[in-house]
DNA sequence: CTAACTGTAACTATATTGGTTACAGACGAT
DNA sequence: ATCGTCTGTAACCAATATAGTTACAGTTAG
């Protein structure tokens, strides 16, 4: 499965967002955190706001903002905001209507996605942005004594994170 | 998420061999019932044949069996089979590390998306080929007094199939 | 030996995602 | 009023993954 790093994305995007505590974000400011392109985290900052999770202003003093609290804002929120389709997909084209299993298989497999699904989703609505914030353990908090540059310098390496599954791996490549 | 039909396509070919009872399965007469090219199936039955799913035989008699019980075959030892990575995927370039929402992120996401891999892989493993077969309801079964053929005048629509989440779609078109 | 398979390389087609440039429109500041 | 700085969005390109296709070497039963 080709999994795409939207998810990923928004969910940092929106971190940043919960950080900052309703100061309005450019989206520059954000591509810099994100290591991206300044317009793909518009397209992505429409469709949150599409899913009124963000607001946005235009403007020279425009930016973007949360849209609820944080612990009003749960992972579900936003993996339906910016990951449309399930996690499988069916066949490209029809099995073979003519085959006992191949004109049945659809149906056996969609209760099986469905239930992925809903587990998948129960996982994520479980967690809300709040805790997202909250598990960004080693970091200093706004209020802190310590800035954010000065945070920097804790910064520990983002690269040999190992999975769960045994799957070694740098903090980008996940795929 | 650009899921991919991988899964889909193993779990029917996989269904289709614990159906057939043991008795192999030529690559043709399998990429007939999935509607797909010969060298796809041969292709996929390769990775299964990897992680001792199915045995295939070379020569004029030669085709593909499952290589275990389907009672001992979950979906789980297809879906590692056939796709590697997780659900979801990091950022495809490192966050800044020197922002402090960056710089943790990663671990914070990691977290996260090995709970829904967790969450996955529970439901997969939880389903048998056997209970796939199981639930292919409305066909006859191959020792019945209806064969394949006859069986097929018994199809259904595959189309209009409606997922729970209320996304109206084809069979085919999950994506 | 021959026919009928599998295994596999090589190529193409298609789709999705992400990156980039460019620009119209909004809006606060002066 | 206009100017600078934003967002929103279109248009295009690059990279990647999947899937479809042709072709052929190697294997095996008869």
């Amino acid at each position: 499965m080709s999994t795409s790093s939207r998810f990923a994305v928004a969910v940092h995007v929106l971190t940043l967002m919960a950080w900052a505590d309703d100061e309005p974000l450019k989206s520059d400011h954000v591509a810099e955190s994100v290591n991206t392109n300044p317009v793909v985290i518009r397209r992505m900052l429409c469709e949150l706001a599409e899913s009124r999770l963000v607001i946005s202003q235009t403007g020279s003093t425009g930016g973007s903002r949360l849209a609820r609290q944080p612990e009003e804002i749960t992972l579900l929120d936003i993996y339906q905001a910016v990951e449309s389709r399930g996690v499988f997909s069916l066949h490209r084209h029809p099995p073979n209507p003519d085959c006992p299993v191949g004109v049945n298989i659809g149906a056996v497999l969609n209760d099986v996605l469905d239930e992925v699904d809903s587990a998948v989703e129960q996982v994520l609505a479980n967690i809300t942005l709040k805790d997202a914030v909250r598990r960004l353990k080693p970091c200093v908090r706004p209020g802190s004594n310590l800035d954010s540059r000065t945070a920097a310098v804790h910064r520990v390496s983002a690269n040999g994170v190992k999975r769960k599954n045994g799957k070694e791996q740098v903090l980008s490549a996940r795929n």
